[in-house]
DNA sequence: ATGAAAGCGCTAACAG
DNA sequence: CTGTTAGCGCTTTCAT
């Protein structure tokens, strides 16, 4: 293995300077630099970023935590993540969480002095670590129950909502349900119900409570929870015009129910999606949904992480896309 | 930051000691184990995993590459493969290559030590890597150009193709075209076609050439380069009655193009995709395929990792999943 | 069964 | 501008 110490010796200066010349920092001759170049090409070099992060105590990789490994909407904002890191010679790690591992995965992560944890799952992690976060200087976004301290990306659902019961309503469709696939304790922490409650209201739109349907996802696969939402609104049989999903798989799976059940889309009932992921536009009828600049927030993650950004909120704009899939 | 020095001091142990009994490795007195054990949890000691990396030159990271960061399919490898991974305190990380910086990340993950180097893309590193690759003891899986080495993890597809022929044939459908996704270069390395080609010709199925359609993925998404390649076989006029796809994608990127042009699906096309994707079985009409078994893939992986596993074939059975999209 | 001590490869403070 | 040196926290001989 051809370490620092080689190539200091084949350029004839001193490690410190090699390590100079590598990271940029402190003063080096010209001369020293064009040295040490040529010995690191010739020695075919490559650094030990292991030993890098000791000294540093941090490592380059960052931890993007997700409920839901499936879901192509995270695929989507790891997309952007990677390649706004790759500038920045940032590893990004996927892991999928749930409610009994995250401590495990947390203590994981810990232990490999991460440099940044991104929490986009649903789930806090004990408060027992946050000190720890703190004293090791891991730069979290969405690690604290109220996520109070560093970057915080709101996606203002409530301004997509808005907008597609304004449109409901224009066509005339007045019975909207809402499938919030999560459970009673942590749709809490979703604004798209309430936003959904909001602008049923300010446009007039049924208030009938039956039209919300929960369940349990993320502990259930996303579109397995849409297809049975679907059917038990169905069940209930309250009368519904359109239908807005949590997310887009979720949506996904509602429209196969009612195609199955023989429901025209959008005739008998308009679907409605959030996310915007890809998929959605080859399926047929093509899915409306809520966009919400996935690659906007992804790049604004790295650059919160690299420049250790503190509190401060980047508003997404949420946009309703209309498809084949509303009237 | 508590360290090994201070669980050692607090157990009044030397920390080669507490390293015993971390690591679980040597000797260790029953009572010396319990001291220690108990310091640990009186600390809330947390060990330093780059430390341990930096010993022994090898970091816990298995890296996993892969062209097109949206394909359904990779998460689902990817998704065994950090549950099994789990077991053996592996972060399992996922990167998007493609022909132009592959070497790139290679060399960020050879800089980053990694212990393992998954590549399911559909490109090679540079020769130049693999002595470093070596040296290191970086276990790489189809990262030689002919993959020589270490698991070999062999998707017999002509399997579950040999019994699509069949099915269609039986069906009296004797017109299958392949979408193959690929350009004439990538395509020499996929099996597919190949099988297809096999396939078709055994049990009589027209063997026109124009049922053979590539294009430039990954450069394009999949979803897009299906919807195109359905076009483009449709302007070819040549008759056809089914579709079979290099991957569900794609596969859905046909369907799209062929509702839209109203066609029904399957009595007028049938399109058979390939990868078994969970959201296949949410179209309409469900899209059938072939699986691959991606449980049984990730699983693979990870073993031969942690076993260092040499030369070794797996193979899966690729078996054909009849769905509605099919007559 | 246990401890002392020598690294692992790099960084950064300090001296020059 | 450059070199010396003392760690970073852990593992692992080598003695004992």
């Amino acid at each position: 293995m051809v370490t620092r110490k080689d190539v200091a010796k084949k350029a004839g200066v001193s490690t410190a300077t090699v390590s100079r010349v590598t990271s940029g920092r402190g003063y080096v001759s010209e001369e020293a630099r064009e040295k040490v170049q040529k010995a690191i090409g010739a020695l075919n070099y490559i650094p030990n970023n292991i030993a890098k992060s000791l000294t540093q105590n941090r490592s380059n990789v960052v931890a993007v935590l997700v409920e839901d490994l499936t879901n192509p909407y995270y695929l989507q904002i790891l997309d952007a993540m990677e390649r706004e890191g790759a500038k920045y010679n940032l590893i990004i790690s996927l892991f999928a969480v749930n409610k009994n591992d995250i401590d495990m995965v947390m203590t994981g992560l810990i232990e490999n002095r991460v440099c940044a944890i991104i929490n986009l799952a649903l789930f806090a992690c004990n408060e027992k670590y946050i000190s720890i976060l703190e004293e090791l200087e891991i730069y979290t976004v969405n690690i604290k129950p109220r996520n109070v301290g560093e970057l915080r990306i709101h996606l203002n659902h409530a301004l997509g909502i808005d907008s597609i019961c304004a449109y409901l309503r224009d066509k005339g469709r007045r019975r909207l349900a809402y499938l919030a696939a999560l459970g009673e304790e942590l749709v809490r922490q979703d604004e798209r119900l309430n936003a959904y409650l909001v602008s049923r209201k300010k446009y007039g739109l049924s208030e009938d409570d039956r039209l919300v349907v929960f369940a349990n996802y993320p502990e259930e696969r996303a579109f397995a929870v849409g297809y049975q939402s679907a059917k038990r609104l169905c069940e209930r049989d309250v009368p519904f015009d359109s239908v807005l999903c949590m997310n887009d798989s979720v949506a996904l799976g509602a429209m196969k129910y009612f195609q199955e059940k023989g429901f025209s889309i959008p005739a008998q009932v308009c679907v409605i999606g959030c996310d915007n992921i890809f998929m959605g536009q080859y399926v047929t009828p093509s899915l409306s949904t809520i966009d919400v600049e996935t690659e906007r927030q992804g790049i604004a993650y790295i650059r919160a992480i690299v420049r250790r950004e503190g509190p401060r909120t980047e508003e997404i704009r949420a946009t309703f896309i209309p498809r084949e899939s509303i009237v």
